[in-house]
DNA sequence: CTAGGGTTAG
């Protein structure tokens, strides 16, 4: 029996390395790029852009650009894609003014920045608390013809909020809303958030309840935000303990980050013994007390405020 | 192949 020799081209290897860089297997995918050149198989675009995007997904934002300068000097195309990439890393790396070096250099090199470009950069500022710049980013991209989409006002919405502008962030809210831009659950989850920062629980409430009416499903990333809001800024442990609950009830699963946040909020309201249900609970699950919660746990059990009966459960908890 | 939301002690 003779089997057919098929050599895989470019397109399957790419696949390959995208899909280990999404792993977080960057080593393996660089090993598949030299195989590829070793085979005379050339790397293009996107193989590099996949490879680039694995560094930056590792924080290993100095290997990413020795890749962006690999492409440069062995005159592989460079694209809008590639750009995005490396700028999205420098972000992410909390390297704004490089990411913005590279803005500049796209378009001088005459490539057009389209949104998620400044989708990127937007993120970027706001992170950084710099809003005075991200804002006159957001006029700039309109000026260039680039219409700003649902993403667009979601990272602007989270900057606003998590840098305490919580009136600019209701303005543009509705600035949403008449222009009809589809007001999905990450951008209620935002605004959500915001008005718990602000301490406005009553209108978070609201907001969380009129949900379903708008005909839209809080995920467990809203739930943790309402519950971090009642029990952790406003001490109101037992509507989060309702919460908890409820949301089982709907089918929506509480992770590792809903009961660190419960867990912190009954410890921070003094109230231990019900803290421990829900690490008991947590711990039945398959979750694990993080840093944060482990350190408040150690701190308790340091003050003698745990019944020693409960110790092999709050070890299982680590 | 690239862009948005959740826990951070005292």
């Amino acid at each position: 029996m003779v089997s057919k020799n098929i050599i895989p081209d470019v397109l399957t290897f790419n696949v390959l390395v995208d899909a280990l860089c999404k792993e977080g297997m960057v080593v393996e995918a660089k090993g598949v790029v030299e195989m590829m050149i070793q085979r005379d198989i050339e790397p293009n675009t996107v193989t590099y852009n996949s490879l680039m995007d694995g560094y930056c997904l590792k924080g290993q934002i100095g290997k990413a650009q020795k890749v962006f300068d690999l492409m440069l000097s062995k005159g592989s195309v460079v694209d809008v894609v590639s750009y995005n990439t490396l700028i999205n890393g420098y972000c992410k790396n909390k390297k704004i003014d490089e990411a913005m070096m590279l803005f500049l250099d796209m378009s001088r090199k005459g490539l057009v920045p389209d949104t998620i470009t400044y989708n990127t950069l937007l993120d970027g500022f706001c992170k950084a608390g710099r809003i005075q710049n991200a804002q006159k980013l957001f006029y700039e991209m309109q000026a260039c013809g680039q219409l700003p989409n649902v993403r667009t006002y979601a990272v602007l919405l989270d900057g606003m909020c998590k840098n305490r502008q919580l009136s600019t962030a209701m303005q543009l809210f509705r600035e949403m809303e008449a222009k009809k831009l589809d007001m999905d659950i990450v951008i209620h989850s935002t605004l959500i958030e915001g008005l718990c920062i602000a301490g406005k629980i009553e209108s978070a409430r609201d907001l969380f309840c009129g949900l379903s009416s708008k005909g839209l499903e809080p995920d467990v990333r809203t739930y943790t935000i309402m519950i971090s809001g009642l029990c952790i800024i406003t001490g109101l442990t037992s509507e989060a303990e309702n919460l908890l609950i409820q949301m089982e009830e709907k089918g929506c699963s509480p992770d590792n980050y809903t009961y660190n946040t419960i867990i912190r909020g009954f410890i921070n309201n003094n109230e231990t013994s019900r803290a421990m249900v829900l690490i008991q609970q947590m711990v039945e699950k398959g979750f694990s007390a993080d840093a944060s919660t482990t350190e408040l746990i150690v701190h308790l059990l340091s003050k003698d405020e745990v019944d020693p009966a409960l110790l092999p459960l709050i070890k299982q908890s680590f």
